[in-house]
DNA sequence: CTGTTAGCGCTTTCAG
DNA sequence: CTGAAAGCGCTAACAG
């Protein structure tokens, strides 16, 4: 089943058959429509790798993560993906699992592929890897990390400005001991993330910091949290870099038989899907994963239409109130 | 970059070049070799669109799922990949966000692309949707629906042994009044659940049968679960039919006063990553999304072979035991 | 408006 | 063992 066939029932050449699917003006409306029935009636789909091999385009993009099984990821994925289906690209999804090895193996598919651009959606890219795409002149989105340049992008993320924002709530409801139970300091984006706090703390005049240290997961969390408690003045309300590391905080102020938000006010960081389903739920900042998606998307188009020079794309992020949180 | 310049630098016709990319044996090492070497100073990848064009072949496979952001599936779709992308395969995704207009354009997509196989877990597949894979003998793998024809395989879940083992243990644990949480009955997957909790209880002789109807969500969960504890005789278990009705069922013991496990044992099914990290743990039944991608994936790659007449493919769900259990 | 034709980059006979 | 050449299905000039 291919074009020639339909041109064959339709009584046409190959090329007004081709003009009829990619929709050019210059088909009579008459054969187009007689075109049309032919390719209904044959059931007929336009094998996409020939198009591609004849047009130099793949209509495919490349969407590179950390892990699918992270909950930050499979809205990213999937508002992304919505996005390209509307458009008629198709996604292909590389997982890095945080390893080098398998970033450029990922790398290495997309080229086979001839995607037509590549978002990546991690923040450990090494820019060593990454040569393989510029060479190419392949179209590149970054997150956090990456230089802007004529065929890159680079979307910045302001995890500072939902870490204020969650300060001044608390401030607003009268804490002043807050804690900050920080992520791994490897990791540029947990850095920002404690920097902040120190900022905001100074910036109202509270001179005390409290700074424990965590790595993201649930059992650093409850750890960190423990050492909290043990102070001699313990925070009123904590602030943690991730929502893993709130639920581990969680667990040991119940533990400890104290409650939350009665006792201790907590805050955690990126709006995971479990945050609202915590007992009780998890006042916490959110990174809109659909916004990034649409975001990348649209920095990826622009820098395969080549539309001139980009906008430095930059995505908020926004304290979410839920249970966690009160006044004292 | 193409295989013409690699010849060229490697002073060979296209065509030893191209038995050299495919391992062929009639290929003198020493010709290989320099071939090789000519790759690797180009930095040639070879086209994969071209390749398909003349071979038919795509190298990638489908995967359709109704919701990349329900839990349920980011585990999937990753062991899925990871055995493709092992292999060569690539894989394109489609969400069918449980709306059959979105799974008649999945497929369509899956045909343009001309993939090698489609795995189809998404357990309301409609039959008509599917003709257009069947017609073009398109290897597809079912999940509890579909027959099994010359070109598909149909995998079935068991999850009547995970209910089956999950009253068991209640049953050791001295539970003598267990009720049973239902989700929508128009899911062929939770009738078969229910089924089995009825079946389940008759087989040891407990005549009573407490069921209540759920959604399959959180609300629904809690509201079965309050109208459980209005009963004059109060169960003191209570099996889900998954883990969010459980969560649900959860807030609303603790809503009472009551506690878990010590006043109610509750046992999820599914389990979510959510399912470990409520207070207590759930104890639920496990249904493998890794051993289901590797069965479809084994099952697809059969069909693709044509590996004769295929076994009857299913997966057991099993009873793992947390913190929400306790004997009375 | 429509048809003819030359490739896109690769694999695969068929000769040598 | 290696090379020449015929396509795979489609698009994009170039003619008409």
């Amino acid at each position: 089943m291919n074009i020639k066939e339909v041109a064959k029932r339709a009584k046409v050449s190959t090329a007004t058959v081709s003009r009829t699917i990619n929709d050019s003006e210059k088909v009579k409306p008459g054969t187009a429509a007689r075109v049309r029935k032919a390719i209904e009636e044959l059931n007929f789909y336009p094998n996409t790798h020939a198009r591609t091999l004849v047009s130099g385009r793949s209509r495919m993009l490349g969407l590179i993560i950390s892990d699918i099984t992270n909950p930050f990821f499979p809205e990213l994925v999937k508002s992304f993906e919505d996005q390209a289906v509307e458009r008629g690209q198709e996604v292909i999804i590389g997982n890095t699992d945080y390893n080098p090895k398998r970033m450029a193996g990922c790398i290495r598919r997309m080229v086979e592929r001839k995607v037509d651009g590549v978002a990546i959606m991690t923040s450990e890219a090494d820019p060593a890897l990454v040569t393989e795409l510029t060479r190419r002149n392949i179209p590149t989105v970054f997150m956090d990390t990456g230089k802007t340049g004529p065929h890159s992008a680079n979307i910045r993320i302001d995890y500072a400005q939902g870490i204020h924002e969650a300060l001044q709530h608390l401030f607003v409801l009268n804490h002043r001991r807050i804690a900050f139970i920080a992520g791994p300091m490897n990791l540029e984006s947990a850095r920002m993330r404690r920097d902040a706090y120190l900022s905001g703390l100074k910036s109202r005049g509270l001179s005390e910091s409290m700074v424990e240290k965590g790595d993201h997961r649930i059992e650093g969390g409850a750890m960190a949290m423990r050492s909290l408690l043990k102070l001699p003045q313990r925070p009123t309300a904590v602030i943690t870099s991730n929502d893993l590391t709130a639920i581990g905080a969680l667990g040991a102020i119940l533990h400890a038989g104290l409650r939350v938000p009665e006792d201790i006010s907590l805050i955690g960081f990126d709006d995971i899907s479990f945050a609202h389903l915590t007992q009780p739920p998890l006042t916490t900042v959110i990174l809109s994963r659909t916004q990034l998606a649409v975001t990348a998307f649209a920095a990826l188009e622009a820098l395969i239409r080549k539309d001139g020079p980009h906008a430095d794309y930059s995505i908020p992020t926004h304290l979410v109130m839920r249970g966690s949180t009160r006044a004292i």
